[in-house]
DNA sequence: TTCAATAGTTCGGGAATATAGAACTATTGA
DNA sequence: TCAATAGTTCTATATTCCCGAACTATTGAA
């Protein structure tokens, strides 16, 4: 006798629900946060396998399950089945409503970090130093 | 032969080194978000036991130490000794130079969440429905 | 100088949480 | 009916968090 796994309902919290706190923890890991901005910058929904690599790392769908599962319970994003597969949209008007400027501050600092980061990898897109171009 | 603990001169990242996830993550424990916006309003520093009690919760010292650690290794608060106590100043103004719009926003969801609460937990704070009145 | 008081840190182990492989559910289309 | 697909749940391991106990470091008083 084997014990079942049963495939329970989506849990989505209502407005009120909604944390600071869990916004914060679940936009706190870079897996997420690229999965949630990657959904707010395209309106369209996305849908879990558009994942499986971020940012040049394999995810595993197991921890991407969890990952999606995180951001709908903390509110962030909102999904709902579209026969085998999961069609996720961003929940950012109802948060604005709550907490005005918070996802766009986030999502801004984000994009920031991003260009920041990106501009150290690429030393191409700078202009040389003096000292560096001596070096070459 | 007992080891020895040393105490270990106190670490604060330059402000390349803030990430947006080491912030999210330190304002996501509500003990932490209570200290950091405490010290915020306060211009003046602010001292560890000044949180003994945080939302009538009693933190032993030990774990609010490190919560101190953890805002300051996020790159929130700078901490110095001044004989056996530490000064804590927030460094808001360095963050917002890096993401602008960041802490403010956050610290405005919080303020507005607080009230939220307080507003459900003192019921005189709101005028009484109809029905609230009747089965009094 | 010595010592007690004070403020905070570090250590260690148990609790909670996160990660990821394997097995599973549920839907669709051939 | 059955294989393929998309995602979930289970489970074991790894990591992180919490807090009591022991510790460091500074100050002020005897």
């Amino acid at each position: 006798m084997t014990t079942l796994m049963l495939m329970r309902p989506l849990f989505h919290p209502s407005i009120e629900g909604i944390t600071v706190e869990g916004i914060l923890h679940a936009l706190s890991d870079p897996v997420r946060v690229a999965i949630y901005t990657d959904i707010v910058a395209q309106q369209c929904s996305q849908n879990c396998s558009t994942f499986l690599t971020v940012s040049d790392k394999t995810i595993p769908k197991s921890t991407l399950s969890q990952h999606f599962r995180a951001l709908r319970e903390a509110g962030l994003i909102r999904g709902e089945w579209h026969g085998v597969e999961m069609h996720n949209t961003s929940r950012c008007a109802e948060i604005e409503q709550r907490f005005p400027g918070l996802i766009r501050a986030i999502v801004n600092a984000h994009a920031i970090q991003s260009a920041g980061e990106a501009r150290a990898k690429k030393p191409v897109a700078r202009r040389p130093t003096k000292r560096a171009a001596a070096n070459k």
